[in-house]
DNA sequence: CGCGTTTAGATGACATGTCAACTACACTGG
DNA sequence: CCAGTGTAGTTGACATGTCATCTAAACGCG
């Protein structure tokens, strides 16, 4: 409160306000390019990443979400048929979630858009010191974060 | 694509998790200690910066808000109480928003438990010369976001 | 076996955010 | 003055996220 610790508030607010307009603006060119929302690729490319039929409790685990938020998404999805959910064999309360076709394309066409936007806004800014520098900083506060 | 970037990568993917997890965290422990959202606090901190009728449209411009969401976020912040508007005298269009005794009170308490979290999560684990390395990044990537 | 406890997932109520109209006032040039 | 255009803000439909609660199947243990 009163001790103010001006780099550490100049830097919060400077991350906070590249972190609002930065996820405002990829989501934006994610949606245009590929009609994806920010929360269908990633459960796309879990899905991609794993490439089989892959337990809804699992893919909570992978992406850190809450199961209702998951359920809700995975209920829309395959409301637009870019995935499958059929029962599972081995537990009979669970199910398995696989790709479709159509949730591949997507997921496709939405990588390149993601991808590029990442890159000409982020990674391609930055010299691979700073590269280094944000890996550091990202890997010394996540360890807290539990 | 093709051409693999380990480094960029592993700096997106980090970063990424971390920006997920800190969002997270934060929101939950700042509406836990205060009953406010983080859209709230922004609002109440931008007016308490001002400390004086605001217009909405100012509100939208510090804050980078799209306009309807100014608008719904303010709405549900008079019903709450936590603000006051009154029309505006040399703008027949506009309004000012002012702070409540309610909304001063809350803003107080989530300050104290959004800054802890901060410290507690963020500038606490980190060095100076990350906080340093921090700013330099958003304020490099920043410029490339208009 | 049978009963209590976890676990997987669904659901409904509600808060929040985006987009596309829409209203109403302000401004500007003829 | 006044018609056209811009600006401030609202609204409704809809997507998304959280929380609490619910169902049903699996598990664990006497």
């Amino acid at each position: 409160m009163d001790t103010a610790a001006p780099l550490a508030l100049d830097a919060w607010d400077s991350y906070q306000r590249m972190r609002a307009r930065l996820s405002a603006r990829i989501a934006r060119e994610l949606t245009a390019a590929s009609g994806l929302s920010e929360a269908d690729y990633e459960i796309l490319g879990a899905l991609t990443h794993e490439d089989r039929p892959v337990r809804p409790v699992t893919l909570g685990q992978c992406l850190g979400w809450e199961k209702s938020r998951l359920s809700h998404q995975l209920r829309r999805m395959e409301q637009r048929a870019l995935i499958v959910r059929t029962s599972c064999v081995e537990d009979g309360r669970g199910q398995e979630v696989t790709l479709s076709a159509a949730g591949r394309d997507a997921y496709r066409t939405a990588k390149t858009a993601y991808d590029d936007a990442v890159c000409r806004y982020v990674t391609q800014r930055l010299s691979d010191e700073q590269l280094v520098q944000l890996r550091g900083i990202a890997e010394t506060v996540l360890p807290h974060l539990d």
